[in-house]
DNA sequence: CAAATATAACACATATTTGTGTTTATATAA
DNA sequence: TTATATAAACACAAATATGTGTTATATTTG
C-alpha cells in the first residue's frame, strides 16, 4: 500500500493526543470511554494503522468533539 | 462489531456521492483518479464498509477538496 | 425499442485493522 | 532507590477492508 509516508495519520494521530492531553486523559481512560483497547490509541497516536471510520467515531464521542474539529487540519 | 446503524458511514456515503456527482464524476471516473478499486466507491458510498483513512485521504485528492469538507457534518 | 453506460451485488483471496494479552521502556512520585 | 502510572512494542487470532473479477440491475442515450 502506498502510503505518502502516512502524513494524514501522523497528523491525525497528533491532533487526538493533542486533544487528549488537553482534556487530562490518559490513553486508558480515553480507551475505556471508546470502548476500544489501551493498545488502539496508542497504534493511531504515532501513525501504525490508518485506522477506520468506526474507530474515529468512537474516539471523537469520547473526546466529546465534533468530527470536524478533528480535521480541522491544513489537508 | 456495534455500528449505531452506521449513522457516521451513511452521511459520510452520502456526501462523497454528493460531491462526486457534483463534479460530474462517475463512480468508475472518480475510482481511476483516487486510484482504487471501482466497487470500492459503492461501497463506501452505500456505507456497505466503515473505510479506512487511506481511502479517505485518497478519495478527497481525487475530488479536490480539502479534508474538512468532507467531515463538514453535524456529527 | 435496443444499445450503451453506470451502478449494485456477489464471490473469493489477500491485506490490514481489531481485540486481547504480555512485556519492555519511560516518566513521575514517594 | 523503589513504587506507580503511562506509553511503547511485540505477538497472535479474529474480524473487516481491500483488490480483483464476474454477473445482474438500473439508468441513460441513440
Amino acid at each position: 500500500m502506498i502510503n505518502e509516508d502516512k502524513i494524514f495519520e501522523k497528523k491525525l494521530g497528533e491532533r487526538i493526543k493533542e486533544i487528549r492531553i488537553s482534556k487530562k486523559l490518559s490513553q486508558e481512560m480515553l480507551a475505556n470511554d471508546a470502548d476500544i483497547p489501551i493498545n488502539q490509541i496508542g497504534r493511531i497516536e504515532r501513525a501504525e494503522i490508518s485506522t477506520s471510520l468506526q474507530t474515529i467515531y468512537k474516539i471523537i464521542k469520547a473526546l466529546d468533539i465534533k468530527i470536524k474539529d478533528l480535521f480541522n487540519l491544513d489537508l
